[in-house]
DNA sequence: CTTAGGATACGAGGT
DNA sequence: GTATCCTAAG
């Protein structure tokens, strides 16, 4: 089937799948095919160019990726791939450090630590050597710890260059000893014991180098430092090394990608084949040159000439809400109007957002107007509490060493084991050089203990009903297993007990359940529980959701809410954006360095070329934090700046957006884009935060009964007025609005210490001077 | 010595 | 709203 291998591919994509040996570099613009490409690349390899499948290796950052490549895969090949190797980089580190583990320090069944876990062994290193974790947040030092992973600078290498990162230098060498002798290995430890394997063993490094002479890599500008190396040691010395990457859509920094490995691949392969996608077979013109204005104001990219065939579309809208349940009301109404006018399916829609919290007020607004939705991502299953107890379990009976699993399983549900009996065993344990395994088969033959009668009754009862749990791993059994677990703990009467409502103990009882489906699929599979514990541990609700399968087939017709991470690689005919405000998009934290305003302006990037028709951008005027209570007036977005007006619908004009004098207020205070807030905006900012007069409650119980008021009212104030107020004095009108009906006026007041006000003019004791 | 309940600090993104 | 810390009662 060859002549569908390569047909109606473009000359630029036909020279990407066709090239030969050799490093090959596609840089590819936001919806170029870039998948097509590179699935097509390992069908051709095969095909043409008569590789085994067993030779070929592709990696990927998603296991939604790697999933979607193989199944694209399998739609160009007739006969079966065996062998191939698709993953994500972790699950194949994984995969091979499983094979392989008789060179590294950690056994077979080793246990894979999730961010909490690694929180709670920093706490604990950080506890035995006196560090005060109150001055010292254990998760600040797992970040430079996990920089330095990604980093592969390793424990003794890593040198303390101020106070902070002295501690870390501290802690660093502990904690991983202490991850050792827990056969456990943190998300981090996959990629960087991988390094080490093959760097340090040379019949190793061989074997895999033999063993995979085609390398394949997506999404190339999201590596980091380990992951680049990873592919280096692996690809050598054929360097059949093919990448596939767009640096404007690099927007994992936080994790250490460097968009820059992709410019390090063209000097480190000077001999590669570089290949350029910049035809876009997504969008519509209007949005690639929204898309375009934005990216352009980086500094820090190689500039690509995007085109399309789609010439114009719809105009992009602007819209600015109240709050952000307005916002999500507005969201609402422009997907019924769509529904009903153009027909769209309400998979068609995407809601976009910078953070997981934003997603609240989205969800209570599609349950209102009866809306089914999906929620990417979100508080995962594998974070629920009946799940990480259950996994714990599992996670002891299979590597009894994993002291944080152990912890967290010994007293839940209670046994009478608290604290000081849990810190008698390890001393105990620590003191005898045992691991917490070889502690609890001496209890369990009867074994002479330092430890009291009563503590050690109570341990050695554990350790009898530990090893009854074991027995079922010699046969596999693993369901087998999971029941005895939940019988013998009484794990569902614990439930009852510890939920608030019948609502609650039924889900938690149904989250019981998946699980137990889940395991039943590895028991048919005829998988270990290791593998079991492994693969969970670095998938996301996304890869084992039934109701994804369901998405899959076109089976049921929901929305979809997401966060614009997660957002890459997807696309919808009709896009919305929300949350475009000063300090959540760009996030306030990336306001400390350039890099980081970069970044998020990639992020918005990404996000509006995810959108094939039409794309929708929102704002608030004030959004509730925090559980509703503090709130703060927002400015929007500076990005919105970038857009020129012509590409922009009347919707956002009505609106205030050409308004001279807030435009004005608004680039001064961006004066500086590299910079965020200028240092006088920050305290005007800082000033105008607390102040009680106009409280929120005043605010929303004033403007919120006149919402649907006539829009075209003439406004009492305008901008550059003076005013007084009979508490705050004098001040100078910036801007005059109505939002959602209320005239609601912006003052800077001459006292620094009102700083820049909102007032609603109805009912503000406001006096023009 | 354990447990329950109140007080307090905190909140970006994902394998 | 939620995870962790702290204190006093069982």
């Amino acid at each position: 089937m060859t002549s569908d291998l390569l047909s109606g591919l473009n000359e630029q994509q036909y020279a990407a799948v066709t090239a030969g040996g050799g490093p090959v570099l596609v840089l590819a613009g936001p919806g170029s095919g870039k998948t097509g490409v590179l699935t097509r690349r390992v069908a051709f390899l095969i095909q043409e160019m008569t590789v085994k499948p067993w030779h070929i290796m592709a990696v990927t950052f998603t296991n939604k990726a790697a999933t979607e490549m193989r199944y694209r895969i399998g739609n160009y090949l007739d006969e079966r791939v065996p062998g191939l190797q698709v993953g994500t980089f972790h699950a194949t580190c994984a995969k091979i450090l499983r094979i392989e583990h008789e060179a590294t320090s950690y056994n077979r069944d080793y246990t894979i630590y999730d961010t909490d876990d690694q929180v709670s062994a920093i706490r604990q290193v950080m506890n035995d050597l006196n560090i005060d974790t109150k001055r010292f947040s254990p998760r600040r030092v797992l970040n430079a710890i996990s920089h330095a992973k990604n980093e592969v600078i390793l424990p003794h290498n890593y040198v303390g260059q101020d106070y902070f990162t002295e501690i870390v230098s501290r802690v660093y060498p502990r904690y991983q000893s202490f991850l050792v002798s827990n056969n456990a290995m943190d998300f981090d430890d996959l990629l960087v014991q991988m390094v080490l394997l093959l760097r340090n063993n040379d019949i190793v490094r061989q074997r895999y180098q033999d063993h995979y002479p085609f390398v394949l890599v997506d999404e190339f500008q999201d590596t980091n430092t380990v992951q680049y190396q990873l592919v280096e040691l692996i690809s050598k010395p054929q360097s059949n090394v093919f990448v596939v990457g767009d640096e404007d859509q690099s927007i994992y920094a936080f994790r250490g990608a460097d968009f820059r490995n992709v410019m390090r691949f063209r000097q480190d392969y000077p001999q590669a084949k570089v290949v350029v996608l910049e035809q876009n077979y997504r969008s519509t013109q209007i949005v690639l040159d929204v898309a375009r204005a934005v990216i352009e104001k980086n500094m820090n990219r190689t500039r690509k000439a995007l085109f399309t065939d789609r010439k114009g579309g719809e105009l992009v809208t602007v819209h600015e809400a109240y709050n952000d349940e307005y916002e999500a009301d507005y969201v609402m109404e422009r997907i019924h109007d769509l529904q009903k006018r153009d027909g769209y399916n309400l998979s068609d829609f995407a809601i976009m957002y910078r953070t997981n919290a934003q997603s609240r007020a989205l969800e209570a607004a599609c349950r209102n107007h009866n809306l089914p939705y999906r929620l990417v991502g979100g508080v995962s299953f594998y974070q629920r509490r009946e799940i990480k107890d259950l996994i714990a379990y599992m996670r002891v009976v299979n590597n009894p060493d994993d002291k944080i699993s152990f912890a967290r399983i010994v007293n839940v549900p209670k046994r009478g084991i608290g604290k000081k009996s849990l810190q008698d065993f390890h001393r105990w344990c620590a003191d005898a050089e045992l691991g917490y395994g070889e502690a609890l088969e001496k209890l369990r033959h009867g074994e002479a203990t330092p430890l009291s009668n009563r503590v050690s009754s109570l341990f050695t009862k554990f350790a009898q009903q530990a090893h009854k749990w074991q027995e079922h791993i010699a046969e596999n059994n693993l369901i087998a297993l999971f029941d005895d677990i939940v019988a013998d703990t009484a794990y569902t009467f614990y439930l009852q007990e510890i939920s608030d409502d019948d609502k609650q103990r039924e889900e938690r009882t149904q989250n019981v359940r998946e699980l137990r489906g889940f395991l039943a699929t590895y028991e048919e599979d005829e998988h270990s529980l290791s593998e079991f514990l492994q693969e969970q541990q670095l998938m996301t609700d996304e890869d084992r959701s039934a109701e994804n399968l369901q998405n899959a087939d076109g089976a049921t017709d929901k929305i979809t809410l997401l966060t614009l991470h997660a957002a890459k690689g997807l696309e919808y005919p009709v896009v919305f954006i929300t949350g475009l405000e000063d300090g959540l998009l760009p996030h306030s934290r990336s306001f400390e360095d350039p890099d980081g305003l970069e970044e998020e302006r990639r992020l918005f990037y990404v996000g509006i070329t995810r959108a094939k028709d039409l794309l929708f951008l929102t704002y608030t005027f004030k959004r509730s934090l925090y559980g509703g209570y503090s709130t703060d007036v927002q400015a929007k977005s500076a990005f919105l700046y970038d857009i020129p007006e012509d590409l922009l619908n009347s919707d956002a004009a009505n609106l205030g957006y050409s308004s001279d004098e807030y435009r004005y207020q608004r680039t001064t205070k961006w004066d500086n884009p590299n910079n965020g807030l200028n240092r006088l905006q920050r305290d005007l900012r800082e000033a105008s935060k607390p102040t009680g007069h106009v409280s929120d409650e005043n605010l929303r119980s004033k403007i919120i009964p006149f919402p649907g008021s006539d829009a075209s009212q003439p406004l009492r104030f305008k901008g550059g007025q003076k005013v007084h107020h009979s508490s705050f004095g004098r001040g100078i009108v910036i801007e005059s609005k109505r939002i959602d009906g209320a005239e609601i006026v912006s003052v800077i007041f001459d006292n620094t210490k009102f700083g820049i006000k909102s007032l609603d003019a109805e009912f503000a004791n406001l006096t023009l001077l």
